[in-house]
DNA sequence: CTCAATTTTCAGGAATTTCTGAAACTTTGA
DNA sequence: TCAAAGTTTCAGAAATTCCTGAAAATTGAG
């Protein structure tokens, strides 16, 4: 198969731009290739496309599955398995956005629970250990956040980013509406 | 410079993490050395306490530069450059974003643009184009939003997130209000 | 069950990235 | 201007990661 200008760019792009984001030349481009891709592609196909090994697909695919970045299916009397990726767009983000704060914020959350919970031996450690509350109370907030975002659906979600900074503007008139309502409005 | 135990298996996290998050052991374990850090440091001090040769610290706090992340300062009547972490973890975590965003999803868009730009020759081309539409928009969308995020000032930003996904309520709020005192509020 | 089609595994070669020591360069105080 | 203190550069060694071909494992039709 022959890849037409188009694509190759995208392909190639996303090749180069994998080992910033963490994966590797062979699977940015076999995802990139699927994404444009119009029907599902075999992992034959895919290997000559990008003139990879027919392995070397096999662990692309395998790792792209392990983000679950991929479809796999069948066509009825072919017994190859067939790749693709989701059509939508925002459920392609909020994968990639799960999968990413899995596996880069995750164990870093446990070490520094880990590490909070200790008795400090000395003043450098009561110092190091503030610090690390402090990270790790910045990464809990917006990480929870992130995770209450995601799960709002994609309406109010794009609604929400439109309006962007605005939000502000809410949320300071509700704050002072608070303030008017409630007893210890000031506090906090 | 011996380190202790809790600052020893932070530093040894974040150089394990670093190749996950695009950086390398060094340039991990030199930023964490200096997050949790009383005082600055130098590039002698950091050679010893991490037993790394002190051209490959040096290499180290240079991309640390490039990243913005650290802060390089002088003490009277020494010669030596010493370096520290911002103490503003929110600080931090906005220079981590913008240069993430600069590195990892400017080029994408850059080359997106350009790819949106072109005229399909082909059917395979046309969908492909399509698709590359559909990216470019919500990475467009997300990052802007994520630019106005970040001008907000922390106080508001912090209360935001707490919110959490009751913006939503607000947001369904002012909506409905909208829809009622505009002419035409259910345009979007 | 058998066999051919297909996929996966894996050892080791290729490519890339990281790290070091030596040398070059820069800065500053005398 | 010079020498000492400090920093950066860079060639190549060391370590790591990527990729391939061959072989093993799996799958499903007959």
């Amino acid at each position: 198969m022959n890849l037409s200008p188009l694509v190759q760019s995208f392909v190639l792009h996303f090749g180069e731009m994998g080992s910033r984001w963490g994966i590797n030349r062979t699977v940015g481009q076999i995802y990139a290739l699927l994404y444009v891709s119009e029907k599902p592609l075999n992992a034959d196909e895919i290997a000559e496309s990008l003139s990879f090994s027919r392995s070397n697909v096999s662990m692309g695919l395998k790792e792209l599955e392990s983000w679950r970045l991929v479809r796999l299916q069948h066509f009825p009397g072919d017994r190859r398995e067939y790749f693709s990726t989701p059509d939508d767009v925002w459920a392609i983000f909020k994968t990639l956005a799960e999968e990413r704060k899995k596996r880069e914020v995750e164990p870093t959350l446990t070490m520094l629970r880990g590490a909070i919970m200790e008795t400090p031996a000395s003043d450098a450690e009561r110092h190091a250990q503030q610090r690390m509350k402090e990270m790790h109370q910045l990464i809990e907030l917006v990480t929870t956040w992130f995770s209450d975002i995601q799960h709002m659906d994609v309406e109010t979600l794009q609604r929400l980013m439109k309006l962007g900074s605005q939000v502000q503007k809410i949320l300071q008139f509700t704050h002072s509406l608070s303030k008017l309502t409630s007893r210890d409005g000031d506090r906090e």
